[in-house]
DNA sequence: TGCCCTACAGTCCTTACCTCA
DNA sequence: TGTGAGGTAAGGACTGTAGGG
């Protein structure tokens, strides 16, 4: 355990006694004392919901900034310290450093966290959360991708199915007119050997080079 | 081999917001 | 139309573990 930390629980136990705190502190005796007020929460979220969120804070915030503290030990209706939430520039900054180089030495975590007025404990904690979230943010793009990929494919080999039983039936199928007219209709590419129908354009060519192309 | 530091995964908890009865 | 309950997402923090020096 850290300086800060231990400090950190020291100010918390010596708070607990002076303000006689109940429940909260026996569950949470190592959250912060620190809060802010009405922070707006800068993430990657663009969902309706966060939006109206997003909005409705930006237009609080114009009236709160004034209030606003970075270091805070103001304490909710029950006398039980409110969770820390950063301020947006605490979390501006902490996200342009993060932009930079996605992980923080000790002798910048240390610059850091005195110019934000954050113990070092909180700026480390907020680049290991940030490169969790970045990366659980990219494993849902990843999969995104890779179900389009699937579908695309899925589509691809059932034409490519369809495709196959078509030249099946013909060529076991009776000699007619009709089937030597259709038979008329392919034709075999002399580079790749590959099969397609003119009028088709190169469906089977272009299926036997294929790129998945994704929105 | 043990220790320290760091990164990461998993989890908990609080807060804020939305929906709906 | 107001309100409280329940659901959900975001974010701060902690713990346990693994790997490197």
């Amino acid at each position: 355990m850290d300086d800060d930390q231990d400090h950190h629980m020291a100010s918390t136990l010596d708070l607990n006694l002076k303000l006689g705190l109940g429940s909260y502190v026996q569950n949470n005796v190592n959250k912060p004392l620190v809060d802010s007020k009405e922070e707006l929460a800068i993430d990657l979220n663009h969902d309706r919901a966060n939006e109206l969120s997003l909005k409705r804070v930006h237009e609080e915030q114009a009236n709160t900034v004034e209030e606003e503290i970075a270091i805070d030990t103001t304490n909710d209706n029950n006398g039980c310290p409110k969770k820390l939430r950063l301020t947006t520039e605490q979390s501006n900054k902490l996200e342009n450093a993060f932009k930079r180089h996605n992980t923080i030495n000790t002798a910048q975590k240390r610059a850091l966290a005195e110019e934000l007025n954050l113990k070092q404990r909180q700026v480390e904690v907020w680049f290991q959360n940030r490169r969790a979230r970045t990366k659980l943010k990219q494993t849902e793009v990843n999969c995104i991708y890779l179900r389009k990929c699937h579908e695309k494919l899925s589509e691809e080999n059932l034409r490519l199915k369809k495709e196959l039983e078509e030249l099946r039936a013909l060529k076991v199928g009776p000699s007619n007119t009709t089937q030597s007219s259709k038979a008329a209709n392919w034709t075999i590419c002399s580079s790749c050997k590959k099969i397609w129908k003119p009028n088709e354009e190169d469906v089977v060519i272009k299926s036997s080079h294929s790129t998945i192309e994704l929105d």
